[in-house]
DNA sequence: GACACAATAGTGACCGGTCACTATGTTGAA
DNA sequence: TTCAACATAGTGACCGGTCACTATTGTGTC
């Protein structure tokens, strides 16, 4: 319908090399690297450049070079939590290696997801993918030689990984605590663990639970939403409430603050509940959430550093700082000495 | 470091050509449109394609066509309500459409956004631009020659718009219903005006305030953040309080929620809070908060439906079903008739 | 001054599609 | 039968860069 304005052709390279008076193969040189060339000529490129503000047509290029200069970022289709920041981190270091991001969101399960990974990567339309979503193990042999492929939030030992999201660590550093409180009896309600990061805090919570020598009412197998933290604390068998509940993130916990407020528990005098990713809402809960607090730019950036190194070999620089921080805030206390029983 | 494996190089039109025995542009021709091929040259040439599994190379194609195929999505750099839902229903019409999505985030403030994005625009590299973050209206006259823009989560007189998220007619219908319960006294957190959607509940809640004669104790000028909620309840002069909050988002709610509970205000005995965005953590707070659904896939989509017509004319399928519904919850209720004063 | 050699610069083909134009085959009316 | 007119297919240039190769200039040494 709406015409297009005529022709806002770029100038190109010979356009430059004519007003330079050089071949276009010097300007092509120019635009390389800029050696080996004399002050002079490179002086009247630099002019002829500047005049006709001619910018590279990067498509042009990668008819030879076969680099597109594209990755790609692959985002699970619902997420609980919020991925922007990771995205935002992503996208800067994507820009920062001269890389634009091409922006995937695949439906449809785990498997739907990796066959059109797989098909993506083999399209040669993106250099490498990076992606947020858990992929099935079977794709690891398919790799061949399409691009590059780095999992973020997931990994499997054949694949390459962030394994940034994965430290659970914080997870040891609460119970401890919790139990130096008083608390005995915990409840763990797992993140989806098809993420590598919910099997790594599973794990964890285990391992601590185990060489505490605590009591465990269980693992909820959930899958990061409010609703499943909610139904995790629903299949818990009456009477066999824990003190200490940790959630697989701050939206689980919120599930499992709603379900005791629904029975008449008050946190954290009746139950001590823990979070995860720190989210503004988490802070202005009453009572304010006991949460870790993740540099998630950091987390975008580090895949995007490992994504860039697996398809160029370039070391871009890491986040800097620490990826986690544990935050002690209300909704954790001494366990109430007291043993409650519900309404 | 890591060697690519060699030239796994995707087969050519040409090759297609010759094993189906005909012209290369005979099949340049079949890959636009299979019109005007004998039946058998059509069937000879499928056959090619699919025995060599060939897949047209878009990028060699824009260099006649100047079509990339690629559009972008602009990202504020914070957010405070969560956009992946809004992304996931882009890039399900862009890739409907035909398109690819680059996703973009520029730091800095308005201004720096929009230099940016018109550098974008102008680079050549995409045909189109969605942006969910504000820009300041000085671009309006220099959208020249470049891609399209389409400004989604904000508007402006001279500017495409999508125009869906500033539909803020559920703001009157929760005061009126609030006035209704007996509320005389309101109070709006806004969220930040740059964003049309949040002007067009401001004006809405001031249009309602005024139409039904009860009071108002002002506009508070918030981020969308909880923060900005819980100041604004702070800024609110003592002695002067209102009976029913209309918050700019969930997350702003959140905050008054915060501040009424640390100043002994029970939700929604003294004071009947509303939000917007229908978060999961909105749902299973105590009490649950009135919110206002919103498909915002459908936002994503419909922007996206916009950019495309903008590019090409081609009018893509929009999102069926209404854009927003009020969903009455706990946090409000009819008015206590014995007033309260801060504790 | 002559020569080898390095430092610069230029020429033309090519990447994988599309475009403009031409060539051939087919049909139907005169 | 002839020829116009249409349907179908082919030829070669071109998009804007890079590559491989060749040509020219400059420098140092004998």
């Amino acid at each position: 319908m709406t015409e297009r304005p005529e022709d806002p052709r770029r100038p190109t390279i010979r356009e430059v090399a004519r007003l330079a008076d050089v071949s276009h193969q010097t300007v092509s040189r120019y635009l390389r690297s800029r050696e080996g060339l004399k002050p002079q000529t490179l002086a009247r490129i630099d002019a002829a450049v500047s005049e006709l503000d001619y910018r590279p047509n990067l498509v042009a290029r990668y008819l030879n070079t076969r680099r597109t200069g594209r990755l790609a970022i692959v985002m699970p289709e619902l997420v609980a939590s919020n991925p922007t920041r990771i995205l935002s981190g992503a996208t800067e270091a994507a820009h920062e290696a001269g890389y634009s991001l091409e922006l995937v969101s695949f439906g449809g399960g785990i498997d739907a997801r990796t066959e059109r990974l797989l098909e993506l990567a083999d399209s040669g339309q993106v250099e490498g993918i990076l992606t947020l979503a858990p992929i099935a193990p079977s794709a690891q042999g398919r790799l061949g030689n399409g691009a590059a492929i780095v999992v973020s939030a997931d990994f499997d030992d054949e694949m390459r990984s962030v394994g940034e999201l994965i430290d659970a660590a914080p997870v040891r550093d609460m119970i401890e605590r919790l139990s130096g409180l008083g608390h005995r009896r915990f409840y763990h309600v797992a993140g989806d663990l098809k993420y590598a990061s919910a099997r790594a805090r599973k794990d964890a919570y285990l391992e601590a639970v185990d060489r505490l020598g605590v009591e465990s009412a269980g693992v909820f197998e959930g899958d990061w939403t409010a609703r499943s933290g909610f139904d995790a604390m629903r299949a818990l068998p009456h009477g066999a409430l824990p003190t200490a509940v940790i959630a697989g993130n701050d939206m689980v916990a919120v599930g499992v603050m709603r379900w005791a407020s629904e029975h008449g528990l008050e946190i954290p005098r009746d139950l001590s509940v823990t979070g995860w990713d720190d989210t503004e809402f988490g802070r202005f809960l009453t009572p304010a959430l006991t949460s870790v607090e993740l540099d998630l730019e950091g987390v975008g950036r580090n895949g995007m550093v490992r994504l860039v190194k697996a398809v160029t070999g370039r070391d871009l620089a890491p986040s800097p700082g620490p990826v986690s921080r544990l935050l002690w805030r209300e909704s954790t206390a001494r366990r109430d000495q007291t043993p409650r029983r519900l309404g």
